[in-house]
DNA sequence: TTCTCATGTAACTTTATATGTTGCGTGAAA
DNA sequence: TTTCACGCAACATATAAAGTTACATGAGAA
């Protein structure tokens, strides 16, 4: 199974978005990670349907944040991007009839709730405004120097 | 991504195995799990090659257990099939030269090695031989009428 | 009004991976 | 020597994320 990155990407998004009042188009998004404004819009779409974004067309159009980074949390994010599966593994079969299997699924099925409940939990725990403090600490970390430093020029 | 079942699938197939001393084929296995033989040969080579399991060829051959389940862990299965990805979700790139990006990482990089870590750990609470203790106890639940019980006739 | 910009969305392609299938080779027992 | 059963390579299928193309819609600029 390729690995769902749309988290990674959105968050990467919205703290971009954070260092700017303006606008940003999908394009210019898409360019700082590499990927193709469609992909952009397509994982913008659930959270301009929650409310967390906004986005506008036209010239001076582009997304900008509307929601308080302080009271969103990773999981808000990942609740609105459709809560995409986290675990690679799973069960054969739910339900099965065959004593075996429901001896097997009881056991990995536990485990694999708890780990489910631990990211959702460490989700919650994280809001936008954290993640976006972290940022800001590694940049001075790494001398201040102008916007270049988070630039995506490689 | 699809889910992979093969850890579930395997350990369904060795509390099989383990309710009789005789060697099971991978065929009557395969048919056990609605599956193809060679999916069975596929999955349990590793277990093989680990020296948990024993196969033989020709008249009378096929699948026997070559361990203690009483020290085999879920996790050592886990193992033998060759440390599969246990997340659906991750970071869409490694060591990146964004600073919004190595902030983003940071914050899920956490919780994805907290959530593998726990299910790590948990696989290696569980023993075989803990897991056909529950399946007995379920059989017995049951009314412990004969074999049909825990057959895989629908 | 007309042109340009930017999003919205459907449809298609690409890529990766688990799973399913076929075919043939090898060794062991009847 | 025939049959059984595994070993394994090669190919086919299914699913989902990601990438791409094309076109419609709406908003501001000229």
């Amino acid at each position: 199974m390729r690995k769902d990155s749309r988290l990674s990407g959105v968050l990467h998004v919205l703290l971009h978005m954070a260092e700017t009042p303006d606008p940003i188009t999908s394009e210019a998004l898409a360019a700082a990670m590499h990927t193709n404004p469609v992909v952009v819009r397509r994982i913008m779409a659930g959270l301009r349907d929650k409310g967390y974004v906004r986005s506008e067309k036209g010239h001076g159009g582009g997304w900008t944040i509307a929601a308080d980074l302080a009271t969103l949390t990773l999981r808000d994010i990942y609740d609105a991007l459709g809560e995409p599966d986290l675990l690679a593994m799973g069960n054969r079969t739910e339900m099965p009839g065959c004593l075996v299997e429901q001896a097997v699924n009881a056991a990995l099925g536990d485990a694999f709730a708890e780990a489910e409940a631990l990211l959702l939990r460490r989700f919650g725990e994280v809001t936008l405004a954290a993640l976006s403090a972290d940022f800001h600490r590694r940049y001075l970390a790494r001398g201040g120097s102008p916007d270049l430093e988070h630039s995506h020029a490689h």
